[in-house]
DNA sequence: ACATTAAGTGATT
DNA sequence: AATCACTTAATGT
């Protein structure tokens, strides 16, 4: 994974570690909820951030992962005038995030080179995952999308078994589960994984 | 053994 | 690719 690290100078450091709150989150709970007041912009110390967009159906769609060492760049973008959240913030993991308050973007960017770096690579390394995920949904191409996300998934799991029905993917997917059910028997017949109730096995020919 | 839930499949739009 | 209707298989009580 392509990691923004952050390599801040001494004094940012301690201004960070004085105005920022260190809060832990259980696997699954919801980090910030659509609609949402944007307070503080997170940082994740350890664990993985999944942020998706959600439809008032109920449905949704995954916009990307948070990794250690990264923020959230949507909430970067939208930092300078206090905003309400477009989007959901979910623990995929449990999350140990550093958060804070979006009071100090706009002062830190001027005042230390090296947040402006780290706020610069975040938007750029999702600005790219998001056209990317927006040319897969443009020309339909489902299978790689689902290729993608269960590679994800293996890695966040570091374990090539993955404990999902076909329902929750296609529901993360924001389609329906009969689709992630025939493209998973494709790839299961092209010798690409195995599929067991409520798990499925990634082979190393994925 | 029975009920419930996950997964597989053909037909239709 | 989505939806519907239906079947089959696995799992829980």
């Amino acid at each position: 994974m392509t990691t923004a690290s952050p390599s801040f100078e001494a004094p940012l450091v301690s201004v960070l570690e004085a105005v920022s709150l260190r809060r832990h989150f259980a696997e699954g709970s919801v980090v910030l909820a659509q609609g949402a007041e944007i307070t503080h912009v997170p940082i994740v110390v350890s664990g993985t951030l999944k942020v998706s967009l959600t439809e008032v159906g109920g449905r949704e769609l995954l916009l990307y992962y948070v990794q250690p060492g990264e923020g959230c760049a949507m909430t970067f973008t939208c930092c300078l005038k206090t905003q309400h959240s477009d989007i959901v913030a979910e623990a995929e993991t449990d999350v140990e995030l550093l958060l804070v308050p979006v009071g100090y973007m706009s002062e830190w960017i001027q005042q230390f080179p090296s947040w402006k770096a780290f706020v610069m690579d975040t938007i750029h390394l999702r600005f790219k995952e998001l056209l990317k995920a927006l040319e897969l949904i443009a020309f339909q191409r489902l299978d790689e999308r689902l290729i993608h996300f269960l590679k994800h998934k293996q890695s966040v799991a570091s374990s090539t078994v993955i404990n999902l029905s076909h329902e929750q993917i296609a529901h993360e997917m924001g389609t329906s589960r009969e689709v992630i059910s025939r493209l998973l028997k494709r790839l299961e017949h092209d010798g690409k994984l195995l599929l067991y109730r409520h798990q499925i096995k990634l082979l190393s020919t994925m």
